[in-house]
DNA sequence: GCCAACGTTGGC
DNA sequence: GCCAACGTTGGC
C-alpha cells in the first residue's frame, strides 16, 4: 500500500464536508491547476488518506479525513461546453485534466482553525502554512497527517 | 472586500 | 520564447 497522504482544499459554501458525507464518496472535478493535476493523476494512490481543508471561510480550518477511493482519471468536465470548467483543448485522446474520487472516512471531532496549525511547532514547514500556498491539492507527511489527526480529536490516523 | 502572489494567456 | 495583462486564489 502507498503511504502518501495529501491535503485537499474545498470552499464549504461550494463543497462542504457535510456534503461528502451525505454523498458517500464524489469525483474531484473542477482542478485546473497542472501540480495539483500531476498529483491526482501520478501519485495519489487507492486508499491514500487525505485532510479534507475548508478554504474561504472563517476561520479556515481542516474538518475530516477522507480516503482516495478512484486512482486518476479524465476530468469529463473539460470536455462538457455546458461545464464551468469547460476547455477548448480538452480532447478524448487528451482529457488535459484529471480528477480522482474520495470517499469520507472519519469527521474531525475538533474540526482544527488554521490559527492553531499555524501554532503547532510540530507542523512547521507544512506545505499548507507556507505563505500564499494555493495548490488546491498538495502532499502532507505522515507525522504532519498525525499531526493534525490528534488535534482534531482522533487518537490517530484512521483505519482505512 | 482588499490585495499580494502566482499561474495562464496571447501578442509580438 | 518573452513578458505584459489578466484572472484566480484565499488569508486577512
Amino acid at each position: 500500500m502507498s503511504d502518501n497522504y495529501w491535503l485537499m482544499k474545498s470552499e464549504p459554501h461550494v463543497y462542504p464536508w457535510s456534503q461528502l458525507v451525505d454523498d458517500g464518496s464524489t469525483h474531484w472535478d473542477g482542478v485546473r491547476n497542472y501540480q495539483a493535476r500531476n498529483f491526482m493523476r501520478d501519485d495519489m494512490k487507492l486508499d491514500d488518506l487525505v485532510l479534507f481543508y475548508h478554504s474561504n471561510c472563517k476561520p479556515p480550518h481542516v474538518v475530516g479525513v477522507g480516503r482516495i477511493c478512484k486512482e486518476g482519471y479524465a476530468d469529463y468536465t473539460a470536455q462538457d461546453p455546458t461545464s464551468n470548467y469547460f476547455d477548448t483543448k480538452a480532447t478524448f485522446e487528451n482529457p488535459r485534466w484529471f480528477m480522482v474520487d474520495i470517499e469520507p472516512v472519519q469527521s474531525m471531532p475538533d474540526p482544527v482553525p488554521l490559527p492553531d496549525l499555524r501554532a503547532n511547532s510540530e507542523l512547521e514547514g507544512m506545505p499548507l502554512l507556507q505563505r500564499f500556498m494555493r495548490l488546491s491539492v498538495q502532499p502532507v507527511s505522515k507525522e504532519n497527517f498525525e499531526t493534525v489527526c490528534h488535534m482534531g480529536g482522533l487518537s490517530g490516523i484512521p483505519e482505512r
